[in-house]
DNA sequence: CTATTTACGGACTGATTGGTCCTAAACTAT
DNA sequence: ATAGTTTAGGACCAATCAGTCCGTAAATAG
């Protein structure tokens, strides 16, 4: 039934190489020879896995949203305090600031930023992550209104849509080189938005 | 004295349309080709005058930086407002989201989100940028606390730095596809934070 | 007029791009 | 053993990339 010669490298790992690569220095920037080089894989075996280029790129889109996706759900599972939970992601995103190797951001703002006015594909791979990490937020938040720590003033929707903007924000500021000790009073004066 | 052959296009309006270009797709998308053609240039115009593409693009860069900066500094001089001056320009940014063209964004922001991890040179202009804008923030704040339209409890660096993250967060959005419907409750919740 | 200086157009270059294709290797099923 | 099937490596490709160079055009200075 199992036919051919087997796979030498295993698919995940070569995914998330990729991953790595594109959320580095972006699409256009990452070349076929990176690419082979970060997955350690040949030429032929990443057109017959994968497709090309570009396949590739719609793939580590999938990829990189089910993993903050899936790890950010669970956070907030393991979360009491919802308040707490939108604390502490937000500075986890800002940590990101002081460190001293390469500033990634998110991948799916980078691809967004990139790619979402001249490819269609990428832009629906965006939205679609969009809005599962929305939901998520959605979920924090209705959990932080029915435990009265958040006031029921605000409509939800225009709280998880702030927020998006706000980590959005966020995340370009320290791109653009912003330290840690400017942004933690950001992140303060976001938070008092939802008291 | 003057010597040679006079050059037979106007350098502000070249870089202008250089500064449409790399504005529209970026920097790696946008070929020789593209830029000979938007700008109405030869090859050896460009060179000559110019350099080459990375300091064309520097130069662009100061450009945009010249004029978004000057145009901002007009309009708070002639707004009696601060708070409405913040309004208006946060309508204005969304106002694009409904365009049915290019969703361009800012030309900073997309430079730092594409450039700024690997060339120090556009870091350096975008930091040199990010700071010209900041100041007119700074400005129109300190405007309105003095004229008691915005609280003198929060510190006014904080307060700039918020704004520049919430300007950036929205551009974002913007180019990800959301809509000017979506983003305008979260122009309200952003203007509360300066109440 | 000639000499000098600058600008322009386009041919040209070497490197790199993403992508194809062919052959040999490595495996399973019979 | 051998036929069937898939993978891996690398030669190869046309297209495009940024950038150089050169001959000619267009101006001024004397």
């Amino acid at each position: 039934m199992t036919y051919g010669r087997p796979r030498e490298f295993d698919i995940d790992r070569a995914l998330e190489a990729a991953t790595q690569q594109f959320w580095s220095v972006g699409y256009e920037a990452s070349s076929l020879q990176n690419l082979l080089q970060a997955m350690s894989l040949s030429k032929s075996s990443l057109y017959q896995t994968f497709g090309n280029k570009h396949e590739l790129f719609i793939l580590c889109l999938g990829h990189y949203q089910k993993k903050i996706v899936d790890e950010l759900n669970l956070k907030l599972d393991n979360s009491s305090s919802a308040k707490q939970f939108f604390q502490d992601f937000l500075e986890g995103i800002i940590a990101e600031a002081d460190s001293t190797d390469v500033k990634k951001g998110c991948f799916l703002v980078n691809a967004a930023n990139e790619l979402c006015q001249r490819d269609d594909l990428v832009s629906e791979a965006v939205a679609r992550a969009t809005n599962d990490l929305a939901g998520v937020f959605r979920r924090a938040i209705e959990q932080g209104k029915h435990q009265n720590e958040f006031s029921s003033a605000i409509p939800t929707d225009g709280l998880v849509d702030y927020m998006m903007t706000s980590v959005s924000g966020l995340r370009t500021m320290i791109k653009g080189g912003a330290a840690r000790d400017t942004l933690n009073p950001v992140i303060n004066l976001i938070m008092r938005t939802f008291a």
